[in-house]
DNA sequence: TCTATTTAAGAACATTGTTCGTGCCAACCA
DNA sequence: TGGTTGGCACGAACAATGTTCTTAAATAGA
């Protein structure tokens, strides 16, 4: 017959080699993020990269939502936790948001999907226990710490999210804000932004991954005025 | 004719009580954002609202992108900044991000508009200013108080916007995720997770808002630390 | 061998942002 | 006063999105 190709079959794994599973979805969504960036995943973009279409996820995956999920949690399974040592808390609590900042920034715009997850999720979880740990074991009391992680959280989602939009915009149209650019604009300013014109040299200097340690290191400097 | 109502009739303002400005979309957007969250701002929405299609809309407006800055533009422009003082700099800028903070969970969810806003819009300049300024009286270094700036906007932001989904989520399906039922879930926990099982009580502690002005301090008092 | 359950897939629906013509009114110019 | 022009409003339509309904095929079990 006509349509007695393999792709045209019907049925559980009709002459697919690779049978779609909720892992083979996971592992091509990723891909797409990595490559195109998250607002390029969608449902139909990760059905035709499966050569299926859209209907066909929706047997393994509940929800777009659902997928994001999943996504996050694949992300966070990759975080190494070190065992809470209270010598080295300091350096091993900045591994660890570093290691998620690295996993996020890999996937540009995924940490937007981080934010909406709820906190319930297995390996996330997971993360928040491994930092938990750590901050306990600096001898920090146990409201600050639980309290701490939380922020710490936080702040890494939205450092990542950030990132991942201006490196959009920046793909988008020339909009590749240089620094001499953002200087340049400063000066310009009327004098109603004096701080902003004095200073435009600081504010725009360092890259986003010191910025990144600074900001770590302030929170946690915060917590030594407070053992 | 059939049509010689004067919502039928063409041309500028023709017949209409109030004409289509930029102002009343802003107004119009803020109006629906309020009640019906983020979400729920949609060109066709808007358009509706104000008795018009969605195209009448593009002559005003370049972009719903556009549209979001003109939101986040009218928000900033509401917080009022303190001419820095040296004494009390510490309430001031805790003022201010409270004042953002306010005003962004007035409007549920505008805070991802917000994130996604080019740093270079006059309002939200005005208001980096004045924080800077304010930080710069406390006696911070150039550099450090810049990058700080940067950090508690950032912050103040992610809080927002996960606020804003956490309450999204608790309006659909009864999903009110509420302490007891969070700390049952903690206590049902295998024990690979002995800190979150035991510190269940800390990590779901205390109202949004006394996080956020816990995060607030933390970062502050951080500054202490290198003058 | 026959039946039932699971899985793949086509087609379609409701929404979204956005654009293309097409009128219509108001103001300007001679 | 009469004609022209420019800007504004709008209906219709297009492409892309998430999601569901229905159908068909293949496998597992009796």
């Amino acid at each position: 017959m006509a349509n007695d190709t393999a792709a045209a079959r019907r049925g559980p794994s009709a002459g697919r080699k690779e049978p779609i599973t909720v892992d083979a979805i996971i592992e091509t969504a990723l891909g797409i993020v990595e490559r195109e960036g998250y607002a390029a995943l969608t449902m139909r973009r990760v059905a035709s990269a499966l050569e299926t279409g859209p209907a066909s996820l929706y047997a393994h995956v509940v929800n777009k939502e659902d997928l994001d999920e999943l996504l996050i949690g694949r992300l966070c399974a990759g975080v190494e936790l070190p065992p809470p040592d209270p010598r080295t808390w300091r350096e091993q609590i900045i591994s660890v948001c570093s290691q998620i900042r690295d996993q996020y920034l890999r996937y540009p715009g995924i940490s937007l999907a981080a934010l909406a997850v709820v906190p319930t999720n297995t390996e996330t979880l997971r993360v928040s226990e491994g930092m938990l740990g750590i901050v306990l074991a600096g001898g920090v009391d146990p409201q600050t710490a639980a309290w701490t992680t939380d922020a710490l959280s936080l702040y890494v989602n939205a450092f990542c999210l950030e990132t991942s939009l201006k490196d959009r915009h920046a793909d988008q149209e020339g909009w590749a804000v240089s620094r001499d650019e953002l200087l340049r604009r400063f000066a310009a300013l009327p004098d109603t932004f004096p701080y902003t014109k004095r200073h435009a040299a600081e504010l725009t200097s360092g890259t986003a991954l010191a910025r990144f340690d600074f900001t770590l290191n302030l929170i946690i400097d915060g917590l030594g005025n407070r053992n």
